[in-house]
DNA sequence: AGGCTAAATGTGACCGCTAACATGAACAGG
DNA sequence: CCTGTTCATGTTAGCGGTCACATTTAGCCT
């Protein structure tokens, strides 16, 4: 296979220096029309292709970016990435992604570690678990991290969801329909997510003095359904549940109906996240939406104006809308109806 | 902040050549133990990391690799993507994730133009649309190509599920049970995934002595949705469907519930891809499974495979496996029960 | 026409690394 | 003790761009 032209081969052909070659590439203002369009020939005939490897090389800028994300083929994380990616691109960035399991921190610093060789200039992390996010800031040295829905300190770059807000909705919802005995199914206790969320479930219930119960769970589909399977729910009038995910609460519901109890005539669900699925099973899924597309863009605006040198602010939080379906209602007096 | 060493720095303060110092990194033969260690400790007090995009100007090697994936959130590209990441990380590759639109022929050419400045060194297309494939193939010069599930020919790199089998599978599983009107709801026709499954049903219709029936979706759960509540069940016995992927399928047992028509007491529904929720829908979904990581990783390790020179097979194709679940039961003879 | 400024283009060095070749030290055999 | 090998290391050039600066060309005024 032939060699790929570089600009001396341009500027052969065009006549010209090599100089205004890279001139043309750069659209250098000081340019004369005739010579541009002489050059710009050249490149085409040749098929000419400008090697960012050697413009990193002289410009120490990689026009790299990484993006750190967990384990996992949930949607969340892949939706925002996907839409980092294609913000990243409009700047002319480059996405490389890398898939870790948080819970390793070896699997975390390695993945770091091969990021870092890349050279990249910004970070984006999408691990929303406590423990990584500290040992990512200490090995990225100045490159800008922000993080997603994640740690959420003050002096850093992150955009999160208000997931204190979010669960304080969903509980005040049940509240509201008359519920007193409310049960939250959270997540693990590492994810800052599942902490807020259960957080905001606990502060509602003081403040409506009932007494909040927290069943531990893990995000997983089976583990909804095999909690549902095996909860108590004769016991105490027993009659709403604020699950902390979509695929937990759809597991719930499953074990619902397999138990013959009914959604929301005897028991109100609430989820977390909206999935699309959440629309279309039985019953319908009363949930907080989040805007996984919008937390995406959000967050790559603020890595790139920090990459740019932009001002702008450091922190961004977005408020999840309580989505209203059939499966909650009001609660039966006393006892069940 | 003061600027990332290099070998010479490196060479200085371990008191030997550069030239040394590069053949530690590259863990070249002829070196002594005692300089080695030595330079390891001079690159480790100083922090070096060696500069990738020098390299790869030096060697013309980028160590990239590409991923050119369709513009959606759904879960079957996410997962391959991210198994790829993985399988070719393990391999010393970079990966950098382009997402386009693959009806857009603009999208399609710019992403890949993105992916071709940086040099990448192979290519896997996760677009399963018929004609965005030769357009990338076209444009990607020598750089080779892998396709997943998509198009299908036996010169080129390609993994792909045998959907025609599956769709066969399907079919034959509804049949077996007694149906004798199978309508299927296929995906959009410029998909090579939906044609295949499509063909397989045809087929199989056929051969049992059956007419097919073919309803254009286009993948989506609310597609599926809206199939279901205008579809006319009163005229012909309509006893069985085959849809063309589960979130479709997803969507029509919907409104089979909305519209009070038991499945599968009435109708039967075989969907395509398990998802994790279809084991967890009402009723639990009878459909054919795809593997994605192991699509993932084989498409990986025949992209390697050519990149490396290592000779190996150029195809490969996984079967489907039926997964039997509770929204498919015989027919009821003659009229609905 | 002469002289001055601005615009357009050219020249050389350098970014950090590796390949190819050159050199030096250690050691063997005669 | 000298030469021929081998092993370990050093030296130089070049990968394909960009920068800083040098040079040429063009434009304008008097």
């Amino acid at each position: 296979m032939p060699k790929q032209p570089n600009i001396y081969d341009v500027a052969v052909a065009a006549k010209v220096s090599h100089q205004t070659v890279s001139r043309v590439i750069n659209h250098s203002p000081s340019i004369k029309p005739e010579t541009k369009s002489r050059v710009l020939l050249a490149m085409e005939t040749l098929g000419y292709r400008p090697n960012l490897a050697a413009r990193a090389l002289a410009l120490s800028k990689t026009n790299m970016l990484g993006i750190l994300t967990s384990d996992t083929d949930f949607t969340g994380p892949a939706s925002m990435a996907h839409h980092m990616e294609s913000a990243a691109r409009a700047q002319g960035f480059f996405v490389v992604t890398c898939g870790i399991d948080p819970s390793d921190e070896k699997s975390v610093k390695d993945g770091i570690e091969h990021l870092m060789k890349l050279g990249i200039e910004g970070l984006a992390v999408i691990a929303p678990q406590l423990e990584a996010v500290e040992v990512i800031r200490k090995m990225v040295g100045s490159v800008p991290v922000v993080t997603l829905d994640s740690m959420y300190r003050m002096d850093e770059l992150a955009v999160s969801v208000d997931n204190f807000s979010g669960g304080s909705a969903a509980t005040q919802h049940l509240v509201d329909l008359g519920h007193r005995n409310i049960v939250h199914i959270s997540g693990p206790k590492n994810w800052f997510e599942s902490t807020a969320r259960a957080a905001g479930y606990t502060a509602t219930m003081l403040t409506a003095g009932l007494t909040p119960r927290v069943i531990e769970g893990d995000w997983e589909l089976s583990t909804g359904h095999r909690i549902g399977l095996e909860v108590n729910l004769e016991s105490k009038a027993l009659s709403a549940f604020f699950i902390a995910n979509d695929r937990m609460a759809i597991g719930f519901l499953h074990a619902m109906r397999q138990r013959g109890i009914s959604v929301p005539g005897q028991v109100s669900v609430v989820g977390f996240d909206d999935l699309e699925e959440s629309g279309y099973c039985w019953p319908p899924l009363t949930t907080l939406r989040q805007d996984f597309k919008e937390l995406g863009n959000r967050a790559m605006s603020l890595l790139l104006d920090e990459i740019l040198g932009k001002p702008g602010r450091k922190l961004d939080r977005l408020i999840p809308d309580l989505v209203i379906r059939d499966s909650t209602a009001a609660a039966a007096e006393s006892t069940g109806q």
